[in-house]
DNA sequence: GTCTATAAACCGATAGAC
DNA sequence: GTCTATCGGTTTATAGAC
């Protein structure tokens, strides 16, 4: 097979989840953009709609987290590059008619106050991006708190700017972080004049 | 009437799309809440669910404008009212069980690509928050284009930290955004040295 | 006009035939 | 292990008694 039924199953729930949020998601609509028979959903994920939903996040938070580190590979130097993360944001959201955004943030919000296992794996997955982006920034002689700070600036800024760019479709706001949060980076710099 | 079915509608509506988002509010547990015959809701609200939340959704934008608003009133100089607005914000969080937020965000993700009409009413609660703190910052001398970009990362590290501490049940992103967010508008000061 | 009862559709989840 | 039929419950919304 070339792609499983349980991959295509991820991969809708993912996508349904991004742009419905969870509750607004029926297993119904899953298994039909997954061309999966209902039963088979819950062969897979015998602990049904939260097992589902946990594991669509593990998946778009990985990849997700593969995109933005791509984007910030391709630039040199890394003042350039967090401008570049917030231009990618922006240019994503006017090409896809602002559905396609973070794929945890709507989900993480719904489930903060109403879903213990699923408020872990958002926590979870939040924390290995700013892990990885304070790895990042500390690699450029930045002190390790500082890195921290900045990291949840980046992400805060991100996620901030899906918010108000997808409410206004405009793509301003996420451009303006990507001037103003640039410029933090920049500050922190060592080398900074 | 102290207070009307009316204004406990809308108040209890508010409160649960606070909480449990959008879709995952039922119009049976608001009327119960409100203690409101259900019928209730539909004299008031022809329009059902969409009428409901846009008006709980407008009213809950505007006090929580005026609750930012008197915390930056309360400090004389704009670089502290910054880190108090968020100090705020996270002392809420801890308070609440990190139930009390954005009354805006959760529905405004949810909504952004699946109810148009809510969609817009999203658009002008947080246009109108980031008008009020545009000319806040221009009032401080700051140019207007700067003052825009400091408002949209005024609100958009405001609900970025809303975010992050939720989903970790912590504090200290939406602390390290203060510092952060403070030191941008140190810098964009005119007086600064 | 306030409230109860219920309609009609959909939800997550399961049973069981094949 | 694939798929259908359906369970019991809940959803939004409405009809109609009082």
């Amino acid at each position: 097979m070339a792609v499983g039924t349980r991959e295509r199953l991820v991969e809708a729930a993912a996508t349904s989840f991004m742009r419905q949020g969870y509750a607004g998601s029926g297993l119904k609509q899953i298994t039909v953009e997954s061309r999966a028979p209902f039963g088979s959903l819950y062969h897979f994920f015998p602990g049904g709609k939260v097992e589902l939903a946990a594991e669509a996040l593990r998946w778009a938070g990985a990849g997700y987290a593969q995109l933005v580190a791509a984007v910030l590979d391709a630039s040199p130097d890394v003042v350039t590059a967090v401008g570049d993360a917030f231009a990618a944001a922006a240019h994503t959201l006017e090409a896809t008619g602002y559905a396609d955004a973070c794929p945890i943030a709507t989900v993480a919000l719904e489930v903060a106050s109403t879903n213990e296992p699923l408020r872990e794996v958002t926590a979870e997955i939040f924390e290995s991006w700013l892990d990885g982006l304070t790895a990042r920034f500390a690699g450029e002689g930045i002190a390790p708190e500082r890195a921290r700070e900045l990291a949840v600036l980046f992400v805060a800024a991100l996620e901030g700017g899906f918010l108000l760019s997808r409410a206004a479709r405009r793509v301003e706001p996420m451009e303006a972080l990507g001037r103003t949060v640039a410029e933090a980076v920049q500050a922190a710099l060592p080398a900074h004049a």
